[in-house]
DNA sequence: GTCTATAAGAAGATAGAC
DNA sequence: GTCTATCTTCTTATAGAC
């Protein structure tokens, strides 16, 4: 795993780095392939459509470390409040070490940008949207939330938090994400 | 206002439409000159600094077009949860007349994809968040509210409403900031 | 002030050697 | 599978005619 699939992995994950932080638009695959220090060759022998089948990688592959750090942080405590304020918290964290530069997994505003760009990849991103919010949903309900509630705050801890991201990569500062933990907690307990 | 200065604010009002739609670095100087039938020599007369002068003019005429409907929505009642309501009502029609397609004022991932490339422009963004937030804010202080939570609730608004507009431009749908509206109105009131 | 032509470089993508 | 050289197109920006 950390010799065979080297290239490939390198890769995508350059690649997702950037795109996080810098958008679809405004990487450039010759940026990608030169920090992965791998050939432009490679690139195009494992992502044959290029720059779109590429980008459809990196959002499943952020999407797996997103949706790990909901379940991890689900299955720490029984108590769904509590475990939407831990996520937050590692969230914050992440923010903080990647220096407000985006590359938090949970920034998402990439979806947008490439809803404009192609048909394919914001399908990818919507799928993407509707995973998280069934999580939180989920966990609702099994803590006894009535189903219709549960949906809906689901879909409201994700805006939230989206949006509280966004404003705190463009402050570099925590604040907005303290102030929708805080928030939070008390719309779930209540 | 509508013969003389005809040049320089299509200009303006065709970046501001393209930038926020397809993003900054998705959009290309030769695209705005097309669409606003001027000639590349006068991009470069009116805006000596190029395409960051002419995004910094873009933030602030679309943060204009903003600030005057928040202060619209809030003259039109003594109730702030209703003037809210009524804003995210025509934030919501604003978004299906566009289509979906982004160009919704409200609409700023720009702010986050412009911090990553231009420190001007990432203050420019800062800027126009904190004038969002204050407005809300403020009424709720006129209202009668404490100055702390009111705020906080300031914040809350923007962040959620910036979530939601993110979610529903992806999904082309408008039930993120449906559900946004309801729950800022249960907010505010209690 | 308005407009065109063009420079200089970077973009995505491809062909073909090894 | 890996790598390089190259094609076309598009980018930002400038020079200079009118």
């Amino acid at each position: 795993m950390t010799e065979k699939a080297n290239s490939r992995e390198m890769i995508v994950e350059t690649a997702s780095r950037l795109f996080f932080c810098q958008g679809y638009a405004g990487t450039g695959l010759n940026q990608i392939i030169k920090e992965s220090h791998s050939p432009k060759g490679s690139l195009y022998y494992y992502f044959p459509d290029g720059k779109e089948g590429l980008a459809l990688e990196c959002i499943h592959h952020n999407n797996q470390i997103v949706t790990g750090k909901i379940r991890e942080s689900l299955k720490s405590t029984d108590n769904c409040a509590e475990a939407i304020q831990l996520f937050i918290s590692n969230l914050i964290k992440d923010t903080e070490e990647s220096e407000y530069k985006g590359f938090t997994p949970f920034s998402f505003w990439l979806a947008v940008e490439t809803s404009s760009i192609s048909e394919a990849l914001r399908e990818a991103c919507q799928s993407v949207f509707a995973e998280w919010v069934s999580l939180f949903s989920e966990a609702l309900i099994r803590e006894g939330m009535e189903s219709a509630r549960a949906k809906d705050i689901g879909m409201l801890i994700v805006s939230m938090l989206e949006g509280a991201l966004i404003i705190a990569l463009t402050k570099r500062d925590k604040e907005p994400l303290m102030k929708a933990s805080n928030y939070l907690y008390l719309l779930i307990r209540h």
